[in-house]
DNA sequence: CCACTGACTACTT
DNA sequence: CAAGTAGCCAGTG
């Protein structure tokens, strides 16, 4: 049995719109849990083998890739990139131009079904 | 059930 | 700006 938090992490991850990124601590303010973090780290590891999560689309704070790059930074990295993810030359994301906003702003912009 | 671990973040030095 | 420290709490054995 697995807690609403994680449900909702899952939920969240996979309303991730293509192009877009999120961090760690926003999906897990979105979930309700402002200091979960690392609970969607893990959650990202143990669940997106079971929910074929998006997990590339998350990253931390800073706009990075976390993993090293022996353990999947450049996959990552490719699948942003293939939907649009710009990188910059220190190896980061503009967070200010691909950060999901977590369905405030955007809203009605990606929801053409819901 | 208890203890350990961890794709983090914010604050402080 | 870089490094150190504390808080957070679900999964796994």
């Amino acid at each position: 049995m697995l807690t609403p938090f994680t449900q909702k992490v899952v939920d969240i991850i996979k309303n991730i719109p293509e192009g877009r990124v999120a961090t760690y601590g926003q999906i897990a303010a979105l979930a309700g849990q402002s200091r979960g973090a690392r609970q969607v780290s893990r959650l990202l590891h143990s669940m997106s083998q079971k929910h074929k999560l998006p997990w590339h689309r998350v990253v931390n704070v800073k706009g990075e890739i976390l993993l090293p790059p022996s353990n999947g930074y450049e996959l990552q990295k490719a699948l942003l990139e293939s939907e649009g993810i710009v990188f910059s030359i220190t190896g980061t994301l503009d967070l200010d131009k691909f950060q999901w906003e977590g369905l405030s702003t955007f809203t009605a912009t990606d929801d053409p079904f819901s």
